[in-house]
DNA sequence: ACCTGAACACCGTTCAAGT
DNA sequence: ACCTGAACACCGTTCAAGT
């Protein structure tokens, strides 16, 4: 096949001097973000950190909106999902721990994750990963789909609550001992703040993940009968 | 017991001619975010809206952060929980699909649930119903705390996707169609873009539930047994 | 007790200008 | 092509003042 050339690979002309570009605007923010969180995140804070001037970012980035998107991209984008074993619970369990790790490691992105306009382009590597598997469960393929949004929206979710509110909000101990909540008026909660054994989000996200796909096995095998 | 009588009930000496109280702060506040968003949201505007001075708002409220977290109270304590059935599956659907409810019906809300700093008190409600219902299953006291976070965090998950990034984000379809997604690297992605039959969030949800519940009684059983 | 008005230290983004 | 500087239309919050 014959084509017309492609106009010089346009070779930078002697070095291009710019002190910026896209990948180092996209990981300052993304430093930032985890450093002081979100809520403090300002593109003129960045400019600075970046010694430069606030409007030096709008050569890299369309504005505040992209530039969160792409951080939250960034993050996802980094996930290392382990390869798919022939056990499909083994595999589910592989590629959703490691995007809840993945995410754990840049606490302050998480809220970016949720409220992103567009989730990540990257979200389809679990997503194919997920319906692959639970095809070979046996499950047909529009429970699969509910399925994997299921998995993503639990994941998510707990990673989400983790580095917010639960611990100092839904922690029933602490509302308790604030007075926030009476204890005759919600007995079964009062005596879960009461029990021992620290809270542990990591048990907290096994249990859900074996209870999810326990439900899953049922399911698929009711579609196989 | 004789104590010491208290301070005048303080009656409205005059009627008090206040034209705000903390009520119609948040009230006002909830329908600024159902109608423009979180995101452009704010104390100004929320005091153009009620014809007054942004300070006033201070009267009523600590500030920006202590009335967002207020809207999300609001919209969690109004939800209307069915009474417990003695069937603790019946239950949890009852419970989990009000609470779903409630946060469809204030979408821009939503993001303020999700991101309060504290849960609103008025999750303690779910709670008490969902430990309560799982001590009947039979799940010991630890996994029944751990199966509400469960139960928490893919309820308002979907909800939280529903109203945003979903549709425009994850949706196979619109993500082939745009070519952000190539489809011989992602086929089981590409194969579920082709599928008809449209998404429905409410089938989803409905799926989500059912496989937790049926997980969930799985491992009651094992408890049991 | 409640509201106002002016002020402060910030924002994101535009535009025109420099090199 | 990339960065600067000044400007615009906003923010949340403080403080002192009014009634």
């Amino acid at each position: 096949m014959t084509t017309r050339r492609p106009p010089e690979p346009r070779a930078p002309r002697r070095a291009a001097r710019a002190t910026l570009d896209r990948e180092r605007v996209v990981a300052a923010a993304l430093a930032l973000v985890d450093r002081d969180g979100v809520e403090r995140f300002s593109l003129r804070r960045l400019a600075a950190g970046l010694g430069v001037t606030p409007m030096a970012i709008y050569n890299h980035v369309q504005g505040r909106r992209d530039l969160l998107q792409a951080v939250a991209d960034r993050v996802v984008a980094g996930v290392a999902y382990p390869a798919a074993s022939r056990d499909w619970r083994r595999t589910l369990r592989g590629c959703f721990r490691a995007l809840r790790h993945a995410c754990l490691a840049h606490p302050g992105a998480v809220p970016l994750i949720e409220s992103a306009d567009a989730l990540p382009a990257a979200v389809f590597r679990p997503m194919e990963i997920t319906l692959t598997a639970l095809r070979a469960a046996g499950l047909p393929p529009r429970d699969a789909l509910r399925a994997y949004f299921l998995l993503t929206t639990f994941t998510l979710g707990q990673v989400g609550y983790q580095t917010r509110g639960w611990s100092r909000g839904v922690d029933a101990a602490a509302a308790l001992a604030a007075g926030r909540v009476a204890p005759e008026a919600f007995p079964a909660v009062a005596r879960a703040a009461a029990g021992r054994g620290g809270w542990s989000f990591d048990a907290a996200f096994e249990l859900g993940l074996e209870v999810i796909i326990a439900g899953l096995a049922q399911r698929a095998r009711g579609a196989a009968r």
